[in-house]
DNA sequence: GCTCAAAGTTTGATGACTCAAAGTGTACAC
DNA sequence: GTGTACACTTTGAGTCATCAAACTTTGAGC
């Protein structure tokens, strides 16, 4: 059983080395993610190499080994189906949701988290939009796109949100952007680095390319999309 | 806010507190509660009291402050909570519960809470018929009868079951006797030391006076007992 | 009153995790 | 190729909770 801080650590490591392209993490990011210091991180990274849950060679970087990550996924399962749980049952808000796991991650047992997923009924995603692992450690696959690269006039559904902040998560809430919402890139504009999006309540809503990049889409269905060709009012309200 | 060991001693002195005559526990009671050595629970017992929670003197034994008491009666409210949890909305078995709400209370937050004691709609008692403090720490108080001492011919209904271990649960649950259940008070044979019941189901069963002893009950409420020759001690429990 | 077992305390050590601060390695700019 | 900024590592120390083992106190029995 590991403890609280390695699984912290090897949660911190997964995300981090799955978003970086060579697939390690730095010492620096893992120490932020995990919040403690470099020196801190680096013994622990001895340890996690010991117990040969990671790779690591000094100044090296660090990535998880195959029984790190079997070991990652785990403690995502166990997180990532609390926080659908305090959304679907508790009626808990999205934006509160993942600091609460956080805690309770910890503390859920083989059998409570069976006797969770049941009572979910075996959710795939949470409610953020990200894959649940099932129990043996498989992710379901998607191929999504960052709302940041989608065209202008294209319609694309809500999928998946990676900023957990609160702050994020409320704004996205209040402007109606939320899982599964289908909706139209109205406008981008690379000088103000901003993109206008069209929600279904028929509302504008601006937001920076950076906070874009955050939200994951997909193209929508029944995409009736019109020729790129066709021009777009431009109009801009309040930004993210 | 107290470390989980630190809750884990103020819920130990609490109860052994609250059994003991003289509102004190030992030091190797709470140390064998704890399960730690009685070396470790001393030097707690400095801690604790350097944090104001608890009254102790070198050989003098130990009891909480209205502060101690207070923090006690909030993991108490969330042990319980969770174990109804468990069992109202998991449907795990009551002999279960116990120890997976050991872990689970020390990582539920306020919210969460809360969230939880809405879903389930304020109980006042868990599953194995403890009361549930209220957010303020209020106890419901009732007058319970240890099945041990109920008079033959009494029927009485189960309403609270102070061992908390599977085995003792399990026995329970598989002849009958759980919360609620109507009995009826056979036969007392203190030679044997035994007492045997009728269940509604019309099966007779026997158990131990020591084991009937951590049974309580009330009068059954339609009862046309005889005037009341029986007394009605105050029990407490052994363990939350 | 003395003795002795049981209860309780003290001491010294360990393991897990952490920090601050000093020291070392790497790589990019020029 | 030299400088230097940044990433990273090492070291030394601290906290928390724990144990084993030596020691002290209490109180019950004689």
């Amino acid at each position: 059983m590991p403890t609280e801080a390695v699984e912290n650590y090897l949660k911190a490591i997964y995300t981090l080395s799955a978003e970086s392209p060579t697939g390690e993490a730095g010492m620096t990011r893992v120490a932020a993610a995990v919040g403690v210091t470099t020196g801190t991180a680096t013994s622990m990274a001895k340890k996690l190499s010991a117990a040969k849950l990671v790779k690591y060679e000094r100044f090296g970087g660090i990535s998880l080994t195959p029984k790190g990550s079997r070991a990652a996924l785990d403690i995502l399962r166990r997180h990532r189906i609390v926080e659908t749980f305090l959304v679907q049952t508790l009626k808990l808000d999205w934006s509160q949701v993942h600091d609460e796991a956080e805690r309770l991650e910890h503390a859920i047992s083989p059998r409570v988290l069976d006797a969770l997923d049941r009572h979910l009924g075996h959710p795939r995603f949470d409610p953020h939009g990200d894959p649940i692992p099932g129990a043996a450690g498989e992710l379901a696959e998607r191929t999504l796109l960052a709302l940041s690269d989608a065209g202008e006039g294209t319609r694309v559904r809500v999928a998946q949100v990676l900023d957990q902040r609160g702050e994020t998560l409320r704004f996205l809430e209040r402007t109606g952007l939320t899982i599964g919402v289908e909706i139209l890139v109205e406008a981008r504009e690379p000088g103000a680095g901003t993109i206008s999006l069209r929600t279904p309540a028929g509302d504008l809503v601006a937001m920076s390319e950076h906070a874009a990049r955050s939200v994951l889409v997909q193209p929508a269905p029944a995409a009736k999309a019109r020729p790129a060709s066709t021009p777009t009012p431009r109009r801009r309200r309040a930004s993210s």
